[in-house]
DNA sequence: CGGATAATCTGGAACTAGTCAACTAAGCGC
DNA sequence: GCGCTTAGTTGACTAGTTCCAGATTATCCG
């Protein structure tokens, strides 16, 4: 939020080398656009960097999140229902809430203290090694205009 | 496993016509492929469909489905990375394993008791409605052929 | 600094899951 | 059985994502 472009522009290629990857413009677009706009989708990723970046394929922003996310510099999500969707927020293990109306995503700390959700019990031969916690429902504003009815066409993001 | 094709077939029929849905071939074909194939994704629940009523329309699959999902007779899950499965266990909160490799889903029971993770924390205004919980690993026959079959490499995690 | 080398990027085509719309066929209450 | 209403058929179409082949470009290493 309160980081300059330059000083952020730093940071990520830092990050990029310290991963063995290569720094290039579009890497260092997408990560700054998932800093940015957290929970973002490949085509919301792909329009921002190109407004920042000028010209940069459909192609490349796939390439450049498979590849960051491989190396575990971002996260990737799939809601159901919603296309995939990346954050930078990684090696912690915070899950989300969905809006099934508009489908917003927002983070929620893993509110229980020791991964109480980790232990699925007889695992059938299943070595475990993540558990992914989805929370649906209704986001604020979706359920305040549902009340109110009408209106809302989503714009957050 | 023991229950005679036509015992189950009558059962079915009963449980569409008390969900209010008229009984169709393609209906109870739909929900036979799934007792007997547990989170098929719609794919191969047309294979099976077919496999014993003939031609079913790839349309009418989906819209039974849809159907069904939206009376609650079937509960539709969609892993990340993997197209939509469904399974007729519905009404009690289980929730499910999924094998990285080969992308097969098992069925874990609520480990917890009192449903830990249910409770979100602060919830930003969201009214949660479902806590959805996805463990993610790697299936006994992957893990054992992991070992055994050599060849692969990627050995970072 | 200056290649050599391998990773990246481009553009377009292709593929999969799923949807839409218009029409026909079938279930079921009378 | 009759006919209203819901289901299913067909076929075109969309979104999201991946694949391919060739042009670029960052890094490594001397």
């Amino acid at each position: 939020m309160g980081v300059p472009d330059d000083q952020l522009h730093a940071e990520i290629a830092a990050r990029l080398r310290a991963h063995g990857l290569r720094v290039t413009a579009p890497r260092i677009g997408v990560v700054m656009a998932l800093e940015r706009t957290p929970h973002a989708d490949a085509d919301t990723v792909a329009r921002q960097v190109r407004k920042s970046l000028g010209a940069v394929s459909t192609q490349a922003v796939y390439d450049v999140l498979h590849a960051l996310t491989e190396a575990r510099l971002v996260r990737r999500i799939e809601p159901a229902g919603s296309p995939a969707r990346y954050e930078t927020r990684v090696g912690d293990n915070h899950h989300h809430m969905v809006c099934r109306e508009c489908g917003v995503v927002a983070d929620v700390e893993c509110a229980g203290e020791a991964v109480p959700c980790l232990n699925p019990g007889p695992t059938h031969g299943f070595v475990v090694d993540e558990a992914e916690v989805t929370f649906w429902g209704t986001c604020a504003r979706c359920h305040t205009s549902e009340s109110t009815e009408t209106s809302l066409i989503k714009e957050n993001g």
